[in-house]
DNA sequence: TTTTTTGATGTGTTTTACGATATCAAACAT
DNA sequence: ATGTTTGATATCGTAAAACACATCAAAAAA
């Protein structure tokens, strides 16, 4: 197959991961099997453009057909107008994904509640702090909050969530801005894939 | 379908059309048959990613998937990109499209010929003047030439027909600068397609 | 550890693109 | 007027995508 074609599978998995969709979640968006993502991000089907067009507007993106010699500057217009993720220390990265997804959960559960909107603010805003693991706890006790007040389905939780949330980011940002850093690729950490075994 | 399908063959039809090639010649360049990239354009299919990889390719065009909010963006730098082309009066308009063709013509049947870069670069100096329609049959002289040399096979009539048609762009350029115009979309002559049938 | 989630892969069936080929009317060129 | 080119269609056979399933091993979460 065509290095272009592998490109765009390539691409599809890249836009997914760094949503962190599931294949499932975004085969729900999609409205394709999930075997079928699976099939195309892995580049083993030759798929149809309603198929492509599908899961692109899931991940909010737009097919373009722009000549040869534009690519570069698209790829730069691409680039800055995606937001860098803050690179976290995997534990606040993992949980970090998980309250991401007790949220959308919650999207799905209760669409219409007022206060979704400003958690999701406060998630977002969360996400663009480098965040120490002390607050690891706190990270959680705030999904908690949210996923029972989902399934219990007494929505004030969600309310009482979103204020956590609110206070917490201003504890993490006031605490240590010493451990500088840019919204880099390098995190500050060191991370666990030093293969150091002598 | 979706709209967004529609505007891939939209587009599709648009380029080749800018690009003033038939269905047949893109055909040939693509490797897809006539019959196909007649369904194609008129969205009565639902694409392989490969046939459009192959038509755009051809096309000089490459996919890309960005993001929603870079679209305005990158529709700019497309246009930006894109060679606007000067709208001629249509006598010379067709009669230019049947040069480009004699080209392209020969580029087929002498690819190696050494004049042939030559003579694209003093079709395309042309293509970005107004010209005037007491021109066309100078013009019609140089395709002339043109063509029978790519029958009779003797290929200094290609130097000859460069050499007329970089004096003709002389001429051009240095006639009735009065006639003052942009690269704009409203054209200085008047459009025929008056339906003024009162 | 136990349970859940995730991505990959398999199977059988239906649908559809694709290629090859041919035809045709309308536009166009000579 | 005559010949050529163009885009749209039609038919037929084949190959392959898409879908609805169903697993399954590995990773992750509890």
């Amino acid at each position: 197959m065509r290095y272009e074609i592998e490109a765009v599978a390539d691409r599809l998995r890249e836009v997914r991961d760094a949503k962190q969709l599931s294949q499932r979640e975004l085969s729900r968006l999609a409205g394709v099997p999930q075997a079928q993502i699976s099939r195309i991000e892995s580049n083993s089907v030759d798929l149809r453009l309603s198929s492509l067009v599908a899961i692109a507007s899931a991940l909010d993106l737009e097919i373009a057909l722009v000549p040869r010699k534009a690519v570069p500057a698209i790829k730069s217009i691409t680039r800055q107008t995606t937001d860098r993720t803050v690179i976290q220390p995997p534990t606040i990265g993992k949980e970090m994904q998980q309250l991401q997804k007790a949220i959308r959960a919650l999207q799905i559960d209760a669409p219409t509640l007022p206060e979704l909107d400003d958690l999701r603010r406060a998630a977002a805003s969360l996400q663009r702090l480098q965040i120490d693991t002390r607050f690891l706890d706190n990270l959680r006790s705030v999904r908690h909050t949210i996923e029972s007040a989902n399934i219990t389905e007494q929505w004030n939780g969600i309310f009482e969530a979103a204020n956590s949330m609110k206070a917490l980011r201003i504890q993490i940002a006031h605490f240590k801005p010493e451990n500088e850093q840019r919204s880099a690729n390098r995190p500050a950490y060191s991370l666990d894939e030093d293969d150091d075994d002598a």
